[in-house]
RNA sequence: GGGUGGUUAGCUCAGCUGGUUCAGAGCGCCUGCCUUACAAGCAGGAUGUCGGGGGUUCGAAUCCCUCACCGCCCA
């Protein structure tokens, strides 16, 4: 490797050539083995997805964990897959059908499955190669898609098993009905959205001709469907009307009045017009007093035959249209403006209809109270824990699941049907025969409908890992060895749709939870506090982002920001379509590229070692020794703790602060000091190892740059070896001096305080000063004294005296250091009255200070019950304190003079 | 309505089990520097009723209560 690089790391060469090669050295790969097992499950991408932040976000975390494990020794896997997301899929295949003019009813069942296919074939795969981009370390080899065979056999095993028990059962219900895309769906794919509609208040009149009673509604529409007004039985003001009749406005069909609890008194008039057909409560109350359904509209939204003219019309066009009829007709007493939430679709957006149809549903009660035993009994934690609330508030009140779809594209549903209306799930005609004891020919029809994609995706602990793939095999090497996983990275959004499901389906086909530790992600919102999407045009384009910045420093500044369960706000330029915040990580990518390339030309300098001898470590040396141990020790600590903006944060300082800003600093010093050639390998070695061991660290979350320095650093590890593979430099606790860490950071203070002083009389960076230290102590006297060239250079001194007999020299400007007395001679050309107000304010920091501490000291109770320590550091802070005030007063007066 | 997270510098956020000169970092801003890798850098600097109120404690940004506002989930 040339020593001339770029002093600018670009990483959109680097980035894409590791990739390469670390697939080709097929590092990524996993199989069972004799080493302890470390998995995770890809949450499966929308087969129709593209990449976005969220995205990135997710797969950093999970790629961290296992790139952290990987190197940590564990057989290490990570699962991808790739959802066939039905109802998002079938809805973009037919969407660009309609651009030819053709609907999947022209070209038949068969056919436009083919054509679902081909679209799969074409753009399935876009986002998985979006994701390697992020440097993902997925074993793709084992890439599974929720409508390959193996997955789908597994499918439709669990449903002919769950039909056998009983738990899978077809009934007649209210359900929430897409009419774009002709569907049911499940609750948990319905997104309430708060929307202002109009409240009106029409006028029944009675059909004895007595008056007029009042009822409001949102839905005119829907009054063809009318079959009841209820009133509550505890209103007072209705108490007379129950059980007489009404005539539907416009409509004049006449209605009973009936009583039900459900009526709120203080809603509206207190009246409800009752349409079991297209509400859910109206349902319940329908069956509860026996009244006729009458569905008014069907599945494509469109008014039906029963409401005569209206009919063909769409619902909302229908509504607005009849608003007008029943205006002309003064039916309406009023209309007012009214906020309320109506359930959208989550694929398509337009609003749900309440819809009466014969559906698929599991019976959930069973299966949810094992899953919630082991999140109760802990076998399964959440990050962070208060997750745990939700997903036991959900069980408790667990609804069982729609999970048919009037769809061609997804997992047939495996029932068969006789012409007499028997019917039975089974793997094929022949076996439905059997079980239903026909005739080998005797006649028997599909059920038409599809498996809502998360009847598979529940499955996927299972899937991923072969079990049933033949329909059949429940035991297989990878199920034995993987599972359960270690870690499910996922949104908080999906915790019903899918964690939770999981893991139902896990402990009820295999007994096992499905992973031990699950981590909800932050939301990426913009800096309005808004969630990224594309209709918002808020959401950059992840690739454009690490073309400009590059993968790692986006992995890097996302994992900086996004704390445990907090979102992270990142600020758009919705102009460039750029996210500038991503300038931070790439910063720190090129400071560390730049540290690489002076570690590389200081060691490409030395002369070859000729002679041994024994090089015995300097402060600075054992000081960034212990310093690099205890951020090690820390990031094992953090990452166990899922603390990864701690881990971004801790490696941030300690290798751009402490091992940049001071130790590479004192390097060159020593370098310059050292008397021969192999105290400077010595002293390049201890720089060297520091610093690979600290790209070891940083791996996980930028894996090309540190992958790419650790390279160039050093030309014996050619490309059968990786960083990926390399084994972290262990903790060592007997390297970790705190005795050490504080003579430095003493040493530290010092610089500073000098450096200060220069910088507030206005001397010029490379301007040199005489310094003189008067130390606290003769034991403080000799640190100073082997540290002397690391002060001199460092706060550019001319020389550098350490007398504790010394007077304070005319010209100069003392600052106390821990009881130490510095002395820094500025010459006469200062601003005399700014240097005393800066004095000034220093003092008066101080006093402020010391009155406090002064006061809890002189507080008996303090004294009586505070820890000894923390007396004995009190005491210690105001001794230095009233030092630093006295080396104040005595500067301030001989500024005076 | 029930649950849950938040409110700290102009912006984005750290501050873990109360006690280190604890009020911090990055960006932005101000001053000075092309100092033997890095101007995507170096050195120095300014900026805060830690959302309001009350309480516990020798001691509260940190624990408790309460109010306000913002957000998310569920009904």
């Amino acid at each position: 490797m040339s020593i001339e690089l770029s002093k600018i790391y670009d990483p959109s060469n680097v980035e894409q050539r590791w990739y390469t090669q670390w697939l080709a050295d097929k590092i990524f790969a996993s199989s069972p083995s004799e080493k302890q097992p470390y998995s995770i499950l890809m949450p499966p991408p929308n087969v129709t997805g593209i990449l976005h932040l969220g995205h990135v976000l997710n797969h950093t975390i999970q790629d961290l964990y296992i790139r952290w494990h990987r190197m940590l020794g564990f057989e290490t896997c990570w699962f991808p897959g790739i959802d066939h997301a039905g109802i998002s899929t079938q809805t973009k295949v037919e969407q660009a059908l309609r651009k030819d003019g053709i609907t999947k009813h022209d070209l038949g069942r068969e056919k436009f499955e083919q054509k679902v296919w081909e679209w799969k074939d074409k753009y399935g795969t876009i986002i998985l190669n979006q994701f390697q981009k992020i440097g993902n370390s997925s074993d793709w080899d084992r890439t599974l898609f929720t409508l390959d065979k193996g997955a789908s056999n597994a499918v439709q095993e669990v449903f002919i098993r769950l039909f056998d028990e009983g738990l899978i059962y077809r009934g007649k219900r209210i359900i929430n009905w897409s009419p774009v895309a002709q569907s049911a769906l499940s609750d948990e794919e319905v997104i309430p959205q708060t929307t202002t509609s109009t409240f009106y208040t029409l006028k029944y009149h009675f059909a004895d001709g007595t008056g007029t009673l009042l009822v409001g509604t949102v839905r005119p529409e829907t009054l063809y469907g009318d079959v009841a007004v209820a009133v509550n039985p505890n209103d007072e003001r209705y108490k007379d009307i129950i059980g007489k009749s009404v005539i539907v406005p416009m409509v004049g069909v006449v209605v009973p009045i009936i009583a039900d609890e459900y009526v709120e008194i203080d809603f509206g008039t207190g009246a409800l017009k009752i349409t079991p057909a297209h509400d859910i409560n109206d349902y319940e109350i329908g069956i509860r007093h026996n009244l006729p359904i009458n569905n008014t509209i069907n599945a494509d939204g469109t008014l039906n035959e029963l409401t005569g003219e209206w009919q063909g019309l769409d619902r909302f066009v229908a509504r607005k249209q009849i608003v007008e009829r029943l205006e002309s007709l003064g039916l309406i007493e009023k209309a007012e403006p009214y906020e309320h939430t109506i359930g959208t679709s989550e694929r398509t957006g337009e609003p749900i209809e309440p819809f009466l149809s014969d559906q698929w549903f599991v019976s959930m009660k069973q299966l949810a109270e094992p899953a919630l035993m082991v999140v109760q009994n802990g076998d399964i934690k959440f990050y962070p824990n208060h997750w745990t609330k939700t997903y036991e508030h959900w069980l408790n009140n667990i609804k069982d699941w729609c999970i048919s779809r009037q769809l061609w594209w997804g997992h047939r549903i495996p029932v068969y049907y006789t012409d007499n209306g028997q019917y039975v799930a089974a793997n094929n005609e022949a076996e439905a025969r059997k079980k239903l004891q026909l005739s080998d020919n005797a006649p028997l029809r599909q059920d038409e409908d599809v498996l809502d994609t998360w009847f598979s995706s529940w499955l996927w602990p299972l899937t991923t890992m072969g079990w049933c793939a033949d329909g059949t095999t429940e035991e297989t090497k990878d199920l034995n060895y993987y599972l359960p996983t270690d870690l499910l990275v996922t949104a908080p959004e999906i915790i019903f749709l899918w964690v939770a499901r999981m893991i139902m389906a896990s402990l009820k086909f295999k007994g096992k939870i499905p992973f031990k530790a699950v981590y909800f992600t932050a939301i990426v919102r913009d800096h309005h506090g808004r969630k990224m999407s594309k209709s918002l045009g808020n959401s950059p384009d992840p690739l454009k982002i690490f073309e400009k910045y590059g993968a790692d420093a986006t992995r890097f500044t996302l994992m900086y920001q996004a704390p445990l369960g907090q979102d992270i706000r990142m600020q758009v330029d919705l102009e460039s379509q750029d996210l500038p915040e991503i300038e931070f990580g790439r910063n720190f990518a090129n400071k560390l590229w730049n540290t690489a390339r002076f570690l590389m030309m200081k060691q490409s300098e030395l002369e070859p070692k000729s002679e041994s001898s024994s090089y015995s470590y300097s402060l600075a040396d054992k000081w960034i020794v212990s310093s690099f141990h205890t951020t090690a020790q820390q990031v094992r600590m953090l990452l166990e703790q899922f603390r990864i903006t701690d881990y971004s944060k801790l490696l941030y300082e300690f290798i751009w602060q402490d091992f940049c800003s001071w130790y590479v600093e004192i390097v060159k010093i020593q370098l310059n000091q050292a008397q021969n050639t192999s105290e400077k390998h010595s002293i390049m070695n201890i720089a060297l190892e520091v610093f690979e061991g600290s790209l070891q660290l940083l791996h996980p979350v930028m894996p090309f740059i540190t992958e790419e320095i650790w390279h160039a650093l050093d030309e014996r590890r050619t490309n059968e070896h990786s960083i990926s593979t390399s084994t972290p430099i262990a903790p060592d606790t007997q390297q970790i001096s705190q005795d050490v860490e504080d003579q430095f950071q003493f040493i530290q203070t010092i610089v500073e305080q000098i450096r200060t002083i220069r910088s507030s009389v206005g001397i010029a960076p490379q301007e040199k000063v005489p310094v003189s230290i008067v130390p606290a102590s003769n034991d403080i006297a000799s640190i100073l004294t082997n540290n002397m060239q690391v002060i001199k250079n460092l706060a550019k001194c001319t020389e550098l005296q350490i007398d504790s007999t010394l007077e304070k020299p005319s010209g100069s400007i003392a600052v106390a250091v821990k009881g130490s007395t510095v002395y820094v001679l500025v010459g006469n050309s200062i601003n005399i009255d700014e240097e005393i107000k800066r004095q000034e304010k220093e003092f008066q920091r101080l006093e402020q200070l010391t009155n406090g501490i002064e006061k809890k000291l002189s507080n008996e109770r303090f004294v009586e019950k505070a820890p000894k320590e923390v007396i004995e550091n009190e005491r210690t802070k105001l001794r230095d304190m009233r030092n630093s005030m006295e080396t104040i007063t005595s500067t301030i007066q001989s500024l005076r003079m």
